[in-house]
DNA sequence: TCCTGAAGTAAACGATGTTCACATACTAGG
DNA sequence: CCTAGTATGTGAACATCGTTTACTTCAGGA
């Protein structure tokens, strides 16, 4: 992004558009090429700083580092997943019946698995190996944090009487777990997983919901395998 | 197999005499340390050689390059992934009954989350954020794929009764996302997640039986979303 | 108008992966 | 037993990387 117009060109603007001295708005030039790179944790920075046309040492006036650098990348990541899970559904307003609940896990989970396969990159980042560092900088700034849209979607399953028992950690564990390895495992050589995203997300969101309900005779696991691995 | 000691050590230096000139088994002794390395995915093969007490140019003798070194690492991993399957299970002989069958999905669960515990550093290498170059490499060299286990442990399900419909692609990649979901938030901020291996791959395995058996009413989720999420 | 601070440059440092020419040690053949 | 050949090591060098330092340029207020 070329600094075309910023709210007030108290600047002299013709001259900076010039590619004058100072760049203008390197802090998020910086920050937009890195989040257009396809491999963000990957990317090195004096490419990045040759990219724009600037000097290495010059982003370092707005980054302390390049981790960073890439903290700021994974906010605006993380920024944009919650939006992503906003336009899902309405979390304030509950759900009106059975059907709408369940349309909004799935809803949830087709976001979810958007994301990742929209922003491989960013979705590597900010849930990739390395990744802890960046989840914990997940500075959530809105009144109802990221991670409150799955609990209350299966709370809306409870309440709308999908689902018998009320949801406790364990559901929202599993139910992460199996949305989150969804995403992980799309694309790689697994059979099915290059399902279309609407469908896997119907496919995810009714076998999270048949998991919640117990089976119907009470036969439950035995408490240890019968040949335990080992360590 | 360490060259203790050569017949002369008519060569210069005690700090060779101790394993000569020629390491005699380098290319393992590189193998290993990277294994052992907290991080593999970050180590530097200049630390990696010095820890040895090489010259970094000597690891270009038995790799092609950092990424052929961590390449085989991967493969190690691979082999020691399907050791664990094997040891959950002998996938030759059918499951005796339901029960067996249940305990086989769960050994096998527990197999996966406890690899992933164990050797978080190898796990992260193989199923990690860049590690889809690492996994196409995954040779198998053994009568039955490491793939092969969990589709196995579904049917041994079916056959014994537990599950109604034969399980097909969609199961196994449902039960797949689960289980490397469920290890890959392990030691995350997820709440629930800190449970101990042998109650979360009960857990995990429980709603995956649970998951396949088709709900009592027939009422599926509806084909779209009420309000689907942006691109 | 000058002067202060923000934001750029240029040069350098150490560490990294990798390559090259060379040195060494094990091994096979006469 | 000597010797040639090959595998395996050394050492120096190269480009690139993140990062720091000292200097330069520009914008805006006293």
């Amino acid at each position: 992004m070329l600094r075309a117009v910023t709210s007030a060109p108290s600047r002299s603007a013709q001259a900076l558009a010039a590619r004058g001295f100072h760049h203008g708005n390197l802090r998020q030039a910086l920050l937009d090429a890195a989040l257009a790179a396809p491999d963000i944790e990957g990317l090195s920075l004096r490419q990045l700083a040759a990219g724009i046309g600037v000097t290495p040492a010059a982003a370092y006036r707005h980054f302390a580092s390049r981790e960073d650098l890439l903290l700021e990348v994974a906010r605006v990541g993380f920024d944009r997943l919650h939006a992503r899970f906003a336009a899902a559904f309405d979390i304030e307003r509950p759900p009106r019946d059975a059907a709408e609940a369940q349309a909004r896990l799935q809803a949830l989970a087709r976001a979810y698995l958007g994301f990742a396969d929209t922003e491989p990159a960013l979705w590597r980042l900010m849930f990739g190996a390395q990744a802890a560092a960046y989840r914990a900088t997940a500075a959530p700034r809105t009144r109802r944090p990221t991670h409150d849209y799955l609990p209350a979607a299966l709370l809306g399953l409870h309440r709308t009487g999908v689902v018998a028992a009320p949801p406790d950690e364990r559901d929202a564990l599993f139910a992460w777990s199996a949305i989150h390895g969804a995403a992980a495992l799309r694309g790689g050589r697994v059979p099915g997983a290059q399902l279309p995203l609407d469908e896997l997300a119907r496919e995810v969101a009714t076998r999270i919901v048949r998991s919640m309900r117990p089976p119907p005779e009470p036969a439950g696991l035995p408490e240890r395998p019968s040949g335990p691995p080992g360590t």
